[in-house]
DNA sequence: GGCAAGAAACATGCATACTTGTCTGTCTGT
DNA sequence: ACAGACAGACAAGTATGCATGTTTCTTGCC
């Protein structure tokens, strides 16, 4: 057992980890603030804290560093969203909290990481072939936390998991547009309407009552 | 037309033209086929069949190049779906078709390129400062069309152009995850589920009838 | 329990491979 | 003859992988 103070003497083991998690992390970092071909891996080992040296040590080159990070990244807000899953279920997120919180999640670092990942897949072999399964892993867990959100409410489970897609799909069109176009009102309408879309549409379809707002749906409409 | 025998004796200003443009439209394919970083000048040169050196004459550098090149596709799909508006002003395009006609525009060779400029420009102020002019009067296009569609319907402005905007975000984030994620099944149930999104969310704005797909009937509804 | 040998974790420099932009030279129209 | 269109060569910059040192931990043995 030994001390945090001692900076020495530390298993071999935890020196690894911890170097392989600066990495990763700078990775991260990196890919957002510059992309894929402007990340370099000796940014990365610098903002790292580390030499080009151990990053070639721990990873075989600069494609397996990117898969692993995005592939942690990737596993990180599945669990993320499983436990929004877990707080929908318990019933203390309504639709359109919900859809907030996806779009808060979706037009962050989650966004520019799988942007970049995306892009660089498409003409990297390596890369789509590392990254694929772990992309079909965050779609499974994304259907099963739709899947759980409407779980009672007597939705068809197909019509159920095309909203779902659909408003994931939105989010990600939506992110895309920021890049190049600023306009936070235009978001929010697009929001507004997809919540009044989403309530229309779940209400007509069963005339389950969902967790919406109290009122009415498009309340923040006005921003 | 000149014919094709005489080699020679073309003006300045034609051969410039056609250097010009087969350099854009190399661009432009090597843009899709191999994404930013990896479509080279030389590359590029080579696929128009001319030199670096031309390249160079013509265009002041690689940024310059594809900026012109995006420019110039993005001022020409304005051209097309102007023509989409006018023929859904016409009444032979029905919302179905519509829903359509702009997945098979976004599905495509569209939004590769715009995905492949919309990343690079997040990282090149020279790009950046290009490309947002025109991807305003895209989108602006895109708000025309999308209104001449729902003129004389009675909707309301301001759900028009969310309506509108959410679809082609949507169709943005499917085409996006169509990169690692092929499923034609899953991408036409998207698309079904809106189409059945959008009838049902005119309809019940106003009660008025929109050419959906009950009075005539669509051919690719089916699919 | 300590100590050497070895292995793993790092650090550093080099050499290669591109890519881009420029510069000079040539050819074709005007 | 003059200018613009084009061709080819050159130089600079940079990123990556490798290969060689150096430090830190582990382990087996006395």
């Amino acid at each position: 057992m030994v001390h945090l103070v001692e900076k020495q003497r530390r298993t071999q083991e935890e020196r690894s980890a911890e170097t392989r998690g600066r990495l990763v992390d700078a990775t991260l970092d990196l890919l957002v603030e510059r992309g894929y071909a402007l990340a370099t891996t000796a940014d990365i080992a610098r903002r790292a804290g580390v030499t080009r040296g151990a990053l070639n040590h721990h990873f075989s080159g600069k494609d397996d560093l990117i898969a692993q990070s995005v592939c942690h990244q990737l596993r990180g807000w599945i669990e993320e969203i499983r436990e929004v899953a877990r707080q929908v279920q318990g019933g203390s997120l309504s639709l359109s909290a919900f859809v907030d919180r996806m779009w808060e999640l979706f037009s962050g670092r989650l966004f520019l990481v799988t942007l970049e990942h995306i892009t660089a897949a498409r003409h990297n072999p390596y890369l789509r072939e590392q990254l694929v399964p772990v992309t079909r892993q965050f779609h499974s867990a994304l259907d099963e936390t739709w899947r759980d959100f409407f779980d009672g409410t007597g939705l068809r489970e197909p019509e159920v998991e095309a909203a779902f897609n659909a408003t994931l799909c939105l989010m990600r069109g939506m992110s895309l547009q920021t890049i190049l176009r600023e306009d936070p009102a235009y978001y929010a309408r697009l929001l507004g309407f997809w919540k009044s879309v989403l309530a229309n549409h779940s209400a007509q379809g069963t005339g389950a009552s969902l967790p919406m707002t109290s009122e009415r749906p498009d309340k923040d409409d006005s921003k």
